[in-house]
DNA sequence: AGCACGCCGACT
DNA sequence: GTCGGCGTGCTC
């Protein structure tokens, strides 16, 4: 009888892998649990152990596993299944779902370790100069890394001179595995075993510092039960280490170490009440309601309609035994506001997961899931869904219809949207989608195909009536001359108005830095990226020209580089341009700009946010973050700076994302007591589709985007697979997606659109072009991944299209 | 992905 | 003649 283990690699293959093992083994084998496996020449990997099984069919001789790292699985059997589905939906190997889910210092890591084989006659006079000087510091230092090699020996590859040492018998060579998790020390203070107060004071004698450092340390220890931190006393003295090792000296204290959590758990003695009005009560009572029938809800509220408030409330009501609750944003460095917010309402233990925080903080957390049951409440952005969930009873995915819950690189490409259903099917949890402005497709699957149930609330928080909006002509302001650079006169006057009230104004602009394109007015030369196929941007307080896709920057010039002229115009503009020219016209205003520009720091988000918060600002100038959920109370205006470029892209979702850009950049204004307003300009302003986005019926617009997406067979009436063909060589990249547009178009004719290069065709030196392929209803969608699959394999078996990169993206946005 | 193996050009 | 370039194939 043979026992065999199938288990999940952390490489990108696309399969699992089997490995022997004994009886006993395999009776302590559970799915979830890491095992150490040889694979390959040389190399030891941390594998997850999926299923054990008595009988294998295969043609390949099988290794043994080398090790079982756990007497416990790390991860449960519900997140296997679940990793499944995600590799098996986004069409990516199951080790990068695992490498995507899995806390990287989880996996232990080999290494190779060379030592000197002390069984081995030296003779060192045989030796080359660069295998002496090796030989020579293995001497020194017993044991090395092959990485620890390689920088002593620069000459030459590391890897022969260790191989030509080990021929000769001179070397012997380990893989060693480590764990790169470290566990946090902190140094502690304690008194001396036995010591007695009389004794202490005794010792201290006249020292007035070494006195004030006791007394410090006894108020302390009156305040906690816990052991005191040495850093504790930094405000005591500056000098208080010198204190402490002179009363060390003395037997008074004694100084330990012990281990520390990294600080991951919120905890809240005194949790705020929740007070809802009657429309909110009635929005919760209805959501429960719906929930007895349907596990997905999908919860419309117009923005500061109160939808934070209903969350907690719900959440509350899940909050029992030993219930989790899953609260998905969409990107935590955004949602500061909302997770102070929160944690204020809740004395149970709450998580907060994204990816700031270090990999030892997200095994720490990985853990504390895993072992202990004490956690209740996790927020999250995207990744959270692979958390190591027990007992997931809500899910509650927060502006559902938010881009950035789609993941493109690394793979796997998911949707932590839609992941998050099949999470909560598998857990039996309840799932609410809440938004003010759904994504058509929700808002679809809620209306028309009911496969989710729908509640609405329409109205805002005190009632306050929602914002003005002013759709404002800038052509005509510029005819008659009322157009002052980038703003029109009433915006101007209305930002004026609005400090002089004590208020506070946001403005939008889709665009960073001073100006997207800079254009020589003689010859029409514009400054492109050596890289990637856009122009750069200029950057006028580095005074350079940026790119900002791959990074590219360069000093800006005076002068065309082509024909030398110094007339050099700048089309388009960022928000850049926006603060300096508001600044010129208003220097009394305070003016802050919130860009990826300025929120390089760790915390210069957070900060530029609270300050004006604090109302240290009256104007803040930012990109797509401004929009995005934030809650200031003082806000009375919103002017979006040109609303034209956001409704020109090529996309089928461009007339959706604009109409929630305007829903939610106005949804900033007036949100505390009184009727904000929008000012919106716009050089196209009878524009249909503006016309109906700002004054049309929002249901009719919803209509009218399903009708669309139906007759020209987009998403959800098809599905989406995107293949993208990547290469430096421009005739690879063309050859090779032809070549599949070819093997593919017997199975989905006219449903496949391209190849063509998209928007950007070049980023970083590689060409790009895709393949979209659609997929009706009514087709299997495991039998046309196949197909996708099946033609890739064969492409990737010719030679000359081997080096392509092919990206598969399943629902792309 | 990583890594070993193998087949061709530029050096001691 | 050798070293090292990277194209190819494989990993239970």
């Amino acid at each position: 009888m043979s026992y065999y283990v199938e288990v999940i690699l952390p490489l990108p293959l696309d399969q699992k892998f089997t490995y022997f093992v004994s009886k006993q083994e395999f009776d302590f084998i559970k799915p979830g649990m890491r095992i150490i496996v040889p694979f390959g020449k040389s190399k030891f990997l941390t594998a997850i152990a999926h299923s054990v099984h008595q009988e294998f069919r295969g043609s390949f001789e099988l290794k043994s596993i080398h090790q079982i790292i756990d007497n416990w699985p790390v991860v449960n059997e519900d997140q296997l299944k679940f990793w499944d589905w995600i590799s098996k939906y986004y069409m990516c190997s199951i080790g990068d779902v695992l490498k995507a889910a899995l806390p990287s210092n989880l996996l232990l890591q080999s290494e190779t370790v060379i030592s000197i084989n002390p069984n081995a006659k030296i003779v060192k006079s045989n030796l080359n100069d660069t295998e002496y000087l090796l030989m020579d510091a293995l001497e020194i230092n017993n044991q090395l890394s092959v990485d620890q090699a390689s920088l002593i020996i620069t000459k030459g590859n590391i890897f022969k001179i260790i191989h030509a040492l080990s021929e000769k018998g001179f070397l012997l060579i380990e893989e060693k595995t480590y764990s790169k998790y470290s566990l946090k020390y902190a140094k502690y203070v304690r008194l001396k075993y036995n010591i007695k107060e009389k004794n202490i004071y005794e010792l201290i004698n006249k020292s007035t510092n070494q006195k004030l450092f006791y007394e410090h340390y006894k108020q302390l220890k009156i305040n906690s039960n816990d052991d005191i931190k040495i850093s504790d006393f930094k405000l005591l003295k500056s000098s208080y280490i010198s204190i402490l090792k002179k009363m060390e000296e003395k037997g008074i204290f004694e100084i330990f170490e012990k281990e520390v959590k990294r600080n991951i758990m919120l905890v809240n003695s005194k949790p705020k009440k929740i007070v809802l009005s009657e429309l909110q009560h009635t929005a919760l009572e209805e959501i429960n309601l719906k929930f007895k029938s349907n596990n997905i809800v999908l919860f419309k509220g117009v923005t500061s309609s109160g939808k934070t408030e209903i969350y907690i409330s719900l959440i509350k009501k899940y909050l029992k035994d030993s219930n989790q609750i899953l609260f998905l944003v969409p990107e935590i460095a955004l949602t500061t506001q909302l997770v102070t917010r929160l944690s204020k309402f809740f004395s149970e233990n709450l998580i907060v997961y994204h990816s700031g925080l270090n990999i030892n903080q997200r095994a720490e957390l990985w853990n504390e899931l895993i072992f202990t049951n004490k956690t209740k409440i996790i927020i999250g952005a995207r990744s959270s869904i692979f958390l190591p969930f027990a007992n997931l009873k809500l899910i509650i995915v927060d502006e559902e219809h938010e881009v950035s819950y789609k993941q493109f690189d690394p793979s796997p490409r998911y949707n932590a949207r839609d992941a998050s259903i099949i999470l909560s099917n598998i857990h039996g949890a309840n799932i609410l989608l809440g938004t003010a402005t759904p994504s058509v497709e929700s808002y679809l699957n809620a209306k028309i195909t009911e496969k989710f149930a729908y509640v609405e609330l329409n109205q805002r928080y005190k009632n306050i009536p929602m914002p003005e909006i002013q759709l404002v002509d800038m052509l005509e302001k510029k005819n008659k001359k009322k157009k002052y650079g980038l703003f029109s006169d009433i915006l101007l006057q209305k930002i004026k108005l609005s400090q002089k009230q004590g208020k506070q104004t946001i403005l939008f602009q889709n665009r960073r830095g001073y100006s997207p394109v800079l254009e020589c007015n003689d010859c029409h030369h514009v400054p492109r990226c050596i890289n990637c196929d856009v122009s750069l941007t200029l950057h006028l307080s580095k005074n350079s020209l940026k790119c900002h896709y791959c990074g590219f920057e360069e000093k800006s010039i005076n002068n065309c580089i082509k024909c030398g002229s110094r007339d050099l115009i700048s089309k388009g503009f960022g928000t850049e341009q926006v603060e300096l020219e508001l600044k010129d016209f208003f220097p009394d205003l305070r003016v802050a700009r919130l860009d990826h520009d300025t929120t390089r720091g760790k915390n210069s988000y957070k900060t530029i946010i609270q300050s004006f918060e604090n109302l240290e600002f009256d104007v803040l100038i930012g990109t797509q973050m401004v929009t995005k959920g934030l809650d200031f109370k003082n806000v009375n205006l919103v002017g979006i700076m040109n609303i034209d470029n956001s409704l020109n892209y090529p996309d089928f979702r461009s007339y959706e994302r604009c109409f929630q850009l305007v829903q939610q950049v106005s949804g900033r204004s007036g949100r505390s007591d009184e009727k904000g307003e929008v000012i919106i300009q716009s050089n196209n302003p009878n524009n249909q589709i503006l016309q109906k986005i700002i004054y049309g019926k929002e249901t009719n617009f919803f209509q009218e985007q399903i009708l669309d997406r139906e007759s020209f067979k987009y998403p959800p009436y098809v599905k989406l697979i995107k293949i993208t063909f990547k290469h430096q060589n421009i005739n690879k990249v063309n050859n090779s997606s032809k070549w599949f547009h070819r093997r593919v178009y017997p199975y989905f004719k006219s449903n496949i659109l391209g190849p063509e290069f998209p928007y950007i065709s070049r980023i970083r030196n590689k060409y790009l072009k895709s393949v979209l392929i659609k997929i009706p209803d009514d087709y299997s969608l495991s039998g046309v991944k196949n197909i996708i699959k099946k033609s890739i394999n064969s492409l990737q078996s010719i030679s000359e299209f081997r080096p392509v990169r092919i990206i598969v993206d399943v629902d792309p946005y």
